[in-house]
DNA sequence: AAGCATGTTTCACTTTCGGACAACTTTATA
DNA sequence: TATAAAGTTGTCCGAAAGTGAAACATGCTT
């Protein structure tokens, strides 16, 4: 048997690896933007769960992998409409959003 | 003891309304926007439920009035980073996202 | 080690629409 | 019915969403 080899970071290890060194502004900047890192991850977590290889996802979507890499990797801020095709063409769930007050 | 008026419509309601004529082009083009219908809704139900004017919650948030107008009437979608803020700064409560797959 | 699949990144580009501003209409209160 | 407060709508511009090709890195498989 194969042993699964997940690609799937903690925040801190994400951040270890794309933005350097602990206390600097680039990665302080990304503070803000923590809410885009947990989608990125999400959809990550998604496609894998699939069993999709992120050309395969760009496929079904209309775009390229390039493009779900960035947006997996928190790169590139996806609009609403644009996840929600991502979700329901590509990964063939549905995407859910919720306020709690 | 004063009414409380909802201003809250059904989906059906709310395409009535706003899109005229069952079984029309521009009514039909909605369902494919109907995260965003949703997303209006949830946002006019939250601030009612905080008894905010959408002025108030414009300034909170540090954005103006006439936005949040379109946001809650799905005429405008709203980006993630500033749906997050709205929440966040806005409501006092927190966003959730999540796919089911 | 060569070839293949997967993922990341860069660079240069086009297009879209998020969001501000002002003017307007509607609703509420005196 | 006047006056203000709340909400709506038209217009416009720049930021950034999204495109796409190509080069690069990494890991598998034979």
């Amino acid at each position: 048997m194969k042993t699964k080899k997940s690609n799937i970071l903690t925040l801190e290890q994400f951040k270890d690896k794309n933005y350097g060194q602990r206390g600097t502004k680039k990665r302080d900047e990304l503070e803000a933007g923590y809410e885009n890192f947990k989608i990125g991850s999400l959809i990550h977590e998604a496609r894998i769960e699939k069993g999709l290889t992120q050309g395969q996802l760009a496929e079904k979507v209309g775009t390229t992998k390039s493009y779900i890499s960035k947006i997996e990797n928190n790169i590139k801020e996806v609009r609403i409409s644009t996840l929600h095709k991502i979700v329901e063409l590509g990964l063939g769930g549905h995407l859910e959003l919720s306020i709690k007050l």
